[in-house]
DNA sequence: TTTTTTTACGCAATCGTTCCCGTTAATTAA
DNA sequence: TTAATTAACGGGAACGATTGCGTAAAAAAA
């Protein structure tokens, strides 16, 4: 089944002029007639002319669409974030093509070499959790191709970025639970590959460490695929509960670990907060209606898909390689909810 | 900044061969000797060539990419039939476009111009909740591209539709109701103007008549934005709870409607079940995290994108037009959970 | 040995658009 | 009146790949 379109030539052919003056026509060049112009404008309106954005592709090198790689669309986080990211590049003419690594980086690789066979101009990506290796990424950076990191960034490979304060965030959300009063305050983390883990564990440990707590390797317990997995979480609850002191608040350092957190309390009826208070990391908009409602450090997932896009668009269309990557760091904020807080 | 990338002419001059015949080696044509292919095929892999996806493009009018209008991709109903579609069109080497139309007519007209200037081969959409007027899409549909609709259909445009069995969900989960012991049960519907909405409220009724119960006009309330905007649905739930028989169970008709009713209860500290009950239509994969745990009917949007995906993709790859359009009806799952079960 | 067939390649058109060069005719300057 | 300028348009190459057609040389058949 085909879709025939009309083209520049059919209308050069009906008005008896060549696609040259046509084509200049369109664009109002000022070596057309007004006369002729009028001619053009007029029955290409009629005819419901349409450029071809393909043609126009080709000719300019320049796709005018751009690539987004995330680990999960269904995923308030991401999801809030591709808008961000749809707001700028629609205002800019731009396409934005997703894809879905689903925290597999085999998946990511193949992502990868999809969308970069020449049909976007330049790629948006936060890594899966799985992810070691680089050299898919650094090899594509070293042919000069406009990437952007917005969330979870890559530290060797230098471009822009634009992440949150996680270790601000991680160390906020520790300090609120000290000064609420828990002391066995354990750390679900996510991914150990990923820059954000490491940033979020730091946070936590300084806030255990300023504020007299003894900081203990076996409260923190790793997810490979960032709570994806439901059995990972699983596992590392059941490790951290076994535990001589059984921590009694919990800083879930991810989306899908928080929520699977609170689905692992649900199963083995463990009561938050009185049994274990909880705060997450979490961009799920209605964490305010769970009971108890949640605790959260929520990320501005919406401005960062805008800024990383704009930084994206620029060095898309700036005329020579940028050379002074930036490093944007945003602010997080801490929601405090039930989830953290004890009852009286 | 450009991203320069190697060509079958740059091949063919390294190598003392025409363009014809780089092109033929590497497409494996039986007219090239073993010889030249070998020499052809090594030197492309050295020099990492990749065919221009847009220069194929132009030549076999056809760009491998489908478009996709839903309201929202942050809405787990979408982003999981997104996955769906995902899934097929990837393995068929098609690129997925995806752009929202925030539930505003005015968007998904520019949505729908700006994907089928001729950048797509074919369209997946799901019209918005506020949208009277189809005539951006009929136009299309007459010039003959191929469009499938899913989820929300338009049921004057004759073409492949993928739907769920709207009528018989709305009717299991009104009776549901009614055989626990529920007996002023209302309706919180979405946008008037959507079919998904009448055959919603046609099952409801159905079932509030064949049990014997007395069907009233203002038990059903609408909300033209399908739930995204919480005043018209504070609206909507208001009036119904200032009737003189109060409800005393809820049926909830779209994914955002739900969670915002939940939200209603909340703020005006209703309780649910005990005040009144509740089941919605839902995706949300947390519905069992909620307190009470959430009774959902839910749709199977994974398979919904993939089927559509499908007849899409046929369409496209259809030598003729097609003529017999198929118009799938998915069955509906009802989970009933603790905010429709009465405590004992 | 001559003719026919096959092998293995090159030429050039094509897709839709832009844009660098002509080129003609009208206009202006000298 | 003649020369120089300008206005208005057409021809054709280019972007990267595919493909129908033509053809020289080699191989096979006569």
């Amino acid at each position: 089944m085909k879709f025939e379109a009309v083209t520049i030539k059919d209308i050069a052919i009906a008005l008896g002029l060549s696609t040259s003056t046509v084509s200049r026509a369109l664009r109002d060049s000022y070596e057309i007639s007004p006369a002729t112009k009028k001619i053009v404008l007029e029955y290409a309106e009629q005819i419901n002319y349409r450029p071809n954005p393909i043609a126009l592709s080709l000719k300019e090198k320049r796709s005018h669409s751009i690539g987004v790689i995330v680990c999960e669309i269904a995923n308030s986080f991401f999801s809030q974030t591709i808008n961000g990211i749809e707001s700028i590049a629609y205002s800019k003419g731009y396409n934005v093509i997703i894809s879905q690594s689903h925290e597999s980086y085999d998946r990511e690789v193949i992502d990868l070499n999809y969308l970069a066979s020449r049909s976007i101009d330049g790629l948006l990506i936060s890594v899966s959790a799985e992810t070691e290796n680089f050299s898919h990424i650094q090899s594509l950076h070293d042919r000069g191709f406009p990437i952007v990191f917005f969330d979870r960034a890559v530290e060797s490979i230098d471009t822009h970025k634009v992440i949150v304060d996680n270790t601000k965030g991680a160390f906020d959300a520790t300090e609120h639970l000290i000064k609420t009063g828990y002391i066995h305050i354990a750390n679900l983390a996510g991914s150990p590959h990923l820059s954000i883990t490491k940033d979020r564990i730091k946070g936590y440990r300084k806030a255990i460490e300023t504020n007299g707590l003894h900081y203990e390797e076996a409260y923190t317990q790793y997810c490979l695929h960032g709570g994806m997995v439901y059995e990972e979480v699983e596992k590392a609850l059941d490790n951290m509960m076994a535990l001589p002191n059984k921590p009694d608040a919990i800083v879930a350092s991810a989306d899908k670990l928080t929520t699977n957190c609170i689905r692992y309390f649900k199963s083995k009826n463990i009561r938050v907060p009185e049994d274990v208070a909880l705060i997450g990391f979490s961009n799920l908009d209605i964490a305010d209606l769970l009971s108890p409602s949640l605790s959260v450090v929520r990320q501005p997932a919406f401005a960062m898909g805008q800024i990383a896009t704009e930084l994206l668009l620029n060095m898309i269309e700036s005329k020579r390689a940028v050379s002074n990557y930036e490093n944007r760091v945003l602010p997080l904020e801490i929601m405090v909810r039930e989830s953290s807080t004890p009852l009286k």
